[in-house]
DNA sequence: ATAAATTGGTTGCGTGCGCAATCATTCTCA
DNA sequence: TGAGAATGATTGCGCACGCAACCAATTTAT
């Protein structure tokens, strides 16, 4: 079967798309450098603030991150030394641990956010119209629930 | 000054985004197994391949591909042991390296570019309007030139 | 012409993360 | 209830890549 090239508008957009997402991304993670964060360490801190106590199970926060086990685990080390995090045993699976924002954590985060959030603004939101914003959002929403039901 | 936050339909597309395309990346580097090839290593061969005579200066590649000097010579090993790409020493300026790809690199491009673009139609383009790709295309054109000027 | 600066590339080292193996605890079911 | 399966997390190891330091070759300035 011959391939089935992408037309020129779709190369387009595959390209661009794919070759801006690298350095949007540096980008993006070079703004939260004077918070000590990177981005890993952002979205772990994030994820962990809008969960119930602000805590989270490992296994449960590694699937969110999209981690592996052993890799949360190494990520932890990080957030840990720097007092971000705090881990507790639960009480009723021995097995558990908690991941559970500390104070300090929390305050970092609500410092970092409002800068995070202006980056996003500055060099992605700001830049678009109306209808690219609700066209990417509807796209990634589209391609999210294949990759879903892909597996 | 108060923070602006993201309206729900930019939050919305910011999320779908960013969530989505860590996921889709990772799809896209799985079926590319088939050929003992990683995302980094068909960058470097498409690279290559589109380059007069399929070669390029090691410091021009490094900067195509977003890695640092250091980076692209660690890479270069795995390509190199799979004979995919030669180096070869300039003859004007004894500093320079050219990246050369062989004709087995060049075999296994095309052996893998037909597949690598099925699965970017299957998982992303064929998932979405023409109106969404043309915006996709617009919308990372638009954060690329920005970002070119910003650094 | 030659010392200093620049440029191209590689190497030492540290970090992030995945895979496979392992340990500890809990669950299952005969 | 006791043996094996399953589950939650950590550890050993390897790879990719960046930074800083370095070496080699070339260019610049005097």
């Amino acid at each position: 079967m011959a391939t089935n090239w992408l037309s020129p508008q779709e190369l387009t957009a595959w390209r661009a798309y794919i070759e801006t997402t690298g350095d949007l991304l540096r980008a993006i993670e070079h703004e939260l450098e004077p918070f000590g964060l990177d981005r890993g360490d952002y979205q772990l801190l994030a994820m962990l603030s809008e969960s119930p106590d602000q805590q989270l199970r490992m296994s449960e926060l590694a699937d969110q991150l999209r981690l592996t086990r052993s890799g949360l685990t190494r990520r932890m080390e990080g957030v840990l030394k720097k007092k971000l995090v705090s881990r507790s045993q639960s009480t009723e699976d021995g097995r558990v641990v908690y991941a559970q924002m500390t104070a300090k954590g929390m305050d970092l985060l609500k410092a970092a956010a409002p800068e995070h959030l202006k980056t996003v603004r500055r060099l992605m939101i700001d830049l678009l119209s109306p209808a690219e914003v609700k066209a990417i959002g509807s796209a990634f929403g589209k391609i999210s629930e294949n990759l879903s039901k892909e597996v």
